[in-house]
RNA sequence: GCCGGUGUAGCUCAGUUGGCUAGAGCAGCUGAUUUGUAAUCAGCAGGCCACGGGUUCGAAUCCUGUCACCGGCUCCA
């Protein structure tokens, strides 16, 4: 039979050919590499039998295809040294997933990260056996019975259509249900490694009982593994925790509570000109300022609707004088108070009110996280008021001004998504297919691809979420933008048109940078701590070599303080390496020498954090830089 | 909230099968050194071993409750 390959030619096999054949007969190394195939488009094994016609790829572990196929794999090993290891477990799932793989166990009684040494000795004797993947197929009685104790898999078996027959693959005593395809033998499995322990519900939903997930990943080289591995040890050293605590920004402190982070001086600093650009910002794109109390009457949130819709994330009220008052989870009735505090005209419209609004939300212990998830944070929220033939065009110009913002602060990666309307919501249909369909029209229109993520939407309505990735790979939600027709009607909001009769305008909700405290737990991950010249909460630190270069020191910071630069000195009695070394641990980006032949010349010797010595200059060269960099942002 | 783990000086960490006055480095303070591109030297001080209860002649160590933190799950800016 004659079959093709990707690169569009012909080879001849044998009536009885397998896919392994086939990669054997384009070359030896590709058989020894061959882990899985695609046949006119379907993953199979190795071992599957081909037909005449059929177009065929060899799958290796140096495409994402293969990859996946070697992670999931692995977790099949996994799963069948735990039951040899444990031979009571019950069994969930197990798949790929982007780094790695995990697979869901019902073990008989806890184990710990202590115990994954022992399995991942199991699963290496399993890898040295080379013992082979094998597909069967059987009808679903028969499955039913081989899965005898294992309700997991039961409960799978039971969910497949009738007509069809699953595939199943047993390695040694291990048999799961499985789709494949899968390496042709456990030898193929060249580097792993076991990760962690973590608790997980089954299939995802709180109110089923609690698995434990052993996460692991796996590479086609040790190299590739090591590799991984040391980019994980990495990414912890930016951690925005460990730097937060390293560079002296904030710190969260247990009689404080849990999730409310002071900020120290320099993190505060870096607060105040992310803030000053942020409303510069606003204020040259056209928006105003607002400022509305942190607590309001309950009354006013029976109104909006979070009373009934968002009450489990809102803190319990407290008694003022018999009236309850709640601690604002959110900004909107606010601003929709202000705007209602006169008559509006079409002609004000469209309203574009900003405000970094401190909002407080009850969150569950343990999703905690760092600056990340807290309690209580500060949104860069703003709250337009539109006319229905503005809503388009204002989307699109928040999309923009978004882009503009991220692209500032060095993030040229996100991922969008535009969540639809949520089980817990209010308003109509009409409002919730406007409302999305007004989204998708700005996403497009700008040209920004996205996903959409089903029922993630606010009670009051759609909304395009973006999420920036921090250190270790995690996405976090941050930019927000979210078309709502319902709160303007259930607090009567209207404008008098040109017609003289009351129309209803249309609300967005916005935060670009998500909230600070989030927004800055990512930038400090995003540069490692090493802040951009125009961030740093210190630009330049003078080092004076001995005390009688002091009054030099002092001209030169005082030069620069005048130039708006933050520059320090370093009074200390220590050697010039120590100021460097302790300058360098706190990432400042400029370090200035000054001693006897810079002030004999009346310059600077410049170390920058990023490029080393770069040798004496005059001051006013320097300065001219740095004035650059800062205005650039760069 | 749930599963597993952790909690010792400001920070990073030792602390053996329960047994001397709980240690080290860094940071801090004092003194000496006046230093040329990643740590000068010496001395001193610093601990309710997260917090509460229990077991024991004796607890940082064992048991238990609470709190916080870490990795996940669920949930979210």
């Amino acid at each position: 039979m004659k079959v093709s390959l990707p690169d569009k030619s012909i080879i001849e096999l044998s009536a009885d050919a397998t896919a392994m054949d086939a990669a054997a007969r384009i070359g030896s190394r590709l058989a020894k590499a061959a882990l899985a195939a695609t046949v006119n488009g379907q993953q199979v094994d190795l071992s599957h039998p081909l037909a005449d016609g059929d177009s065929v790829a060899i799958i290796t572990g140096d495409s994402a295809e293969g990859l996946e196929i070697i992670r999931h794999s692995a977790s099949h090993i996994l799963a069948a040294a735990v039951q040899e290891l444990y031979p009571h477990t019950q069994f969930g799932i197990g798949p790929a997933i982007a780094d790695g793989f995990y697979y869901d166990f019902k073990f008989p009684s806890p184990i710990s990260e202590n115990d994954l040494s022992a399995i991942e000795a199991k699963m290496k004797e399993i890898i040295k056996a080379k013992a082979p993947f094998e597909r069967s197929r059987l009808c679903r009685e028969v499955a039913a019975e081989m899965f005898g104790a294992q309700p997991f898999k039961q409960e799978l078996l039971a969910e497949l259509p009738t007509e069809e027959t699953a595939s199943y693959y047993t390695l040694g005593h291990f048999t799961d249900l499985c789709r494949g395809p899968h390496v042709p033998d456990t030898g193929r499995i060249k580097a792993f490694k076991l990760l962690s322990t973590a608790g997980a519900y089954w299939r995802g939903d709180e109110k089923n009982q609690m698995l434990t997930r052993i996460y692991g990943t796996a590479f086609p080289s040790q190299k590739l593994l090591d590799e991984h591995l040391e980019r994980l040890r990495e990414a912890e050293r930016r951690d925005h925790r460990v730097l937060g605590k390293q560079l002296d920004l904030f710190h969260i402190d247990e009689e404080v509570g849990a999730g409310l982070p002071l900020w120290h001086p320099k993190g505060a600093l870096i607060r105040k000109i992310i803030e000053d650009f942020w409303r510069d910002a606003h204020l040259a794109s056209g928006y105003e300022m607002v400022v509305i109390p942190h607590i309001a009457s309950v009354d006013l949130w029976k109104t909006s609707g979070h009373w009934d819709f968002y009450r489990e994330n809102m803190y319990s009220p407290m008694d003022i004088e018999g009236q309850e008052y709640i601690v604002k989870p959110m900004n909107c009735p606010g601003h929709i108070k202000i705007y209602k505090n006169r008559t509006r005209s079409y002609r004000e419209l469209p309203i574009r009110w900003a405000e970094l609004g401190t909002v407080y939300r009850y969150e569950r212990s343990g999703v905690l996280h760092g600056l990340l998830r807290v309690r209580g944070f500060t949104q860069d929220d703003a709250h337009l008021f539109v006319r229905p033939d503005q809503l388009e065009d204002e989307i699109v110009s928040v999309i923009r001004f978004v882009l503009f913002m991220l692209k500032t602060f060095g993030f040229e990666e996100y991922e969008v998504y535009l969540s639809t309307r949520p089980e817990k919501s209010v308003g109509s249909d009409e409002h919730w297919d406007q409302a999305t369909a007004a989204l998708k029209a700005a996403l497009e229109d700008v040209g920004l691809g996205y996903e959409i993520d089903p029922g993630e939407g606010v009670f009051y309505g759609p909304k395009i979420d973006m999420k920036i990735r921090d250190a270790l790979g995690r996405a976090w939600q941050c930019t927000t933008i979210q078309v709502d027709f319902n709160l303007p009607e259930r607090f009567d909001v209207t404008y008098v048109g040109e017609d003289n009769t009351d129309h209803r305008p249309i609300m967005i909700h916005r935060a670009l940078l998500g909230s600070l405290e989030r927004f800055i737990g990512c930038l400090i991950e995003h540069y490692a701590g090493a802040f951009p010249l125009w961030l740093a909460p210190v630009q330049a630190i003078i080092l004076p070599i001995a005390d009688r270069h002091m009054d030099y020191a002092e001209q030169v910071a005082a030069r620069m303080t005048a130039e708006g630069v933050r520059a320090e000195i370093d009074y200390r009695k220590e050697s010039v390496g120590r100021k460097i070394r302790d300058a360098e641990m706190e990432k400042v980006p400029f370090m200035i020498v000054v001693g006897d032949k810079e002030a004999d010349a009346g310059n600077v010797s410049v170390r920058s954090y990023a490029e080393g010595d770069l040798g004496a200059m005059p001051l006013d060269e320097l300065l001219a830089n740095l004035m650059r960099q800062i205005e650039e942002k760069s």
